[in-house]
DNA sequence: GAGGAAACGGAGCGGGTGTTCCGGTACGGG
DNA sequence: CCCGTACCGGAACACCCGCTCCGTTTCCTC
C-alpha cells in the first residue's frame, strides 16, 4: 500500500488521479496517456511509473465510483416499487453517460478496461438480472421484454458518446425516455 | 464522364469502388485508406489518383445506396398504413446498420463524409418528418412523441456499431424493438 | 514494334500515439 | 548541511495514419 516513500512522489500520484478522472471522463479510457500527463503538470515517464498499464490507471480512478454503483444497483433492487428501481437505474445510467464517459465505459465492458473490473460487472449483472425479474413479476414491463432488452437499451444509451458531445447530452436523455416506454408495461408517460 | 482512356485505368477504378464497398461496410467510412488499396490490390498513389480525396470515394461507394434510401423514404410516406411505413423505415435502418457500417454514417452525418450526401441527407430529414408526423395525427405515436426522438433512436442503434461485430447484431435488433415499442402509442406488439 | 504518354506503386514526409531509456533533479535520513 | 538514491522528465523508439513524390511499368497509337 505505502509503498511509495518520498512525498513528492506521493503528491504526483495524486496528481496524475485526478487528471486521469478528469481526461477519461471526457474523452474516455481510451485517451492519450500523454493528455493525463500534461494535465497533472508531469512527464509521461513518471505517469507509468506509478501506473506501468493504463489498467492500473483506470482501476485506480474508477474504483470508487464502480462501487457507488453497485451501492446504487443495491438500493434499486430494496426499493418498494420495482419499476421506480429500475427506471432509476437507467435514468441514473443515462444521467452519467452525459457527465462521465468513462464508467459506463467500464460497465458495459467496451474498452480496453473489460477486465479490470470483471467481478463487479458481474455483479452488476447479476442485479440488474434481479431488477429486471422484480419488476416483470410485478407486470411493471411490456410482455417479452428480458434483462437483454434493458441491456441493448443501455448499450444504445452509452453508445451515443461517439457523437459531438454538444448534441449527445440532448440525444442520451430522449433516447433514455424513448426506451424507457418501451420497457414499461402500459404507455402512461413513466 | 469517361476521361478515363486506358483500360487498365478504369479496371482499377472498378477495384478500388468494390474494396472500399466492403471495407466501408466492415469498418465506416473512416477505415484507413491503405486498407481499400491492400484489398484492391493496387498502390495508395493509384488510390489517390482516382479519389483524390477520401470523400470523394465515398460518393462513389454510397451514390446508389443513399438513392435507394431515398426511394424506401418516399415508398413508406405513400404507405396506407402510416406507423407501418415508420416501423418500416426504422427496421429497415437496424437491418443495414447490421450488415453497412457505412451508409447509415453517411445518413446521420457522424462521420467525415457529412457534407458529401448534404442534399439528400436533407431530404432525408424532411422525409422523416413528415413520416413522423402522419404517424402523430393517426394517433400510432405515444404522446409527446416528435421526430427527434426518432432520430435519437436511430442514433443509438447506429452508434451500437462501436460493439464488437458478434455482440452488436443481436443487440441492434433488440434495441430496434424496443425503441419501436417505446414510440408506439399502445402496448400490443409491434 | 517503337515511342511517348498515361498510369502505377512503393518509399517517404509529417503528424499522432504507446511505451521505454537515461541523464538530471531534489528529497530526506544521517 | 550533505550526499545517496528515489524520483523525475524529455528525448527517443516503434508503430499507424493521411497524403505525395518520383522512378518504373504498361498501354495504345502510329
Amino acid at each position: 500500500m505505502s509503498r511509495i516513500r518520498r512525498a513528492d512522489a506521493l503528491a504526483n500520484r495524486e496528481r496524475v488521479v485526478a487528471a486521469a478522472r478528469e481526461t477519461f471522463a471526457a474523452a474516455g479510457v481510451g485517451a492519450p496517456m500523454r493528455e493525463v500527463a500534461r494535465r497533472a503538470g508531469i512527464g509521461v515517464a513518471t505517469l507509468y511509473r506509478h501506473f506501468p498499464t493504463r489498467d492500473d490507471l483506470v482501476g485506480a480512478v474508477l474504483a470508487r465510483q464502480v462501487d457507488e454503483c453497485g451501492r446504487q444497483m443495491r438500493a434499486a433492487i430494496s426499493d418498494t416499487d420495482p419499476w421506480r428501481g429500475l427506471a432509476g437505474i437507467i435514468r441514473g445510467f443515462a444521467e452519467r453517460q452525459i457527465h462521465d464517459r468513462a464508467l459506463n465505459e467500464v460497465l458495459l465492458g467496451s474498452g480496453s478496461a473489460a477486465a479490470v473490473f470483471r467481478e463487479q460487472r458481474l455483479e452488476h449483472s447479476r442485479s440488474l438480472n434481479t431488477l429486471v425479474e422484480r419488476a416483470r413479476r410485478a407486470g411493471a414491463l411490456r410482455a417479452g421484454v428480458d434483462a437483454d432488452d434493458v441491456r441493448a437499451g443501455l448499450l444504445g444509451i452509452a453508445s451515443l458518446r461517439q457523437l459531438p458531445p454538444e448534441r449527445s447530452a440532448a440525444v442520451i436523455t430522449k433516447l433514455g425516455d424513448v426506451i424507457l416506454a418501451g420497457l414499461r408495461g402500459d404507455t402512461r408517460t413513466p
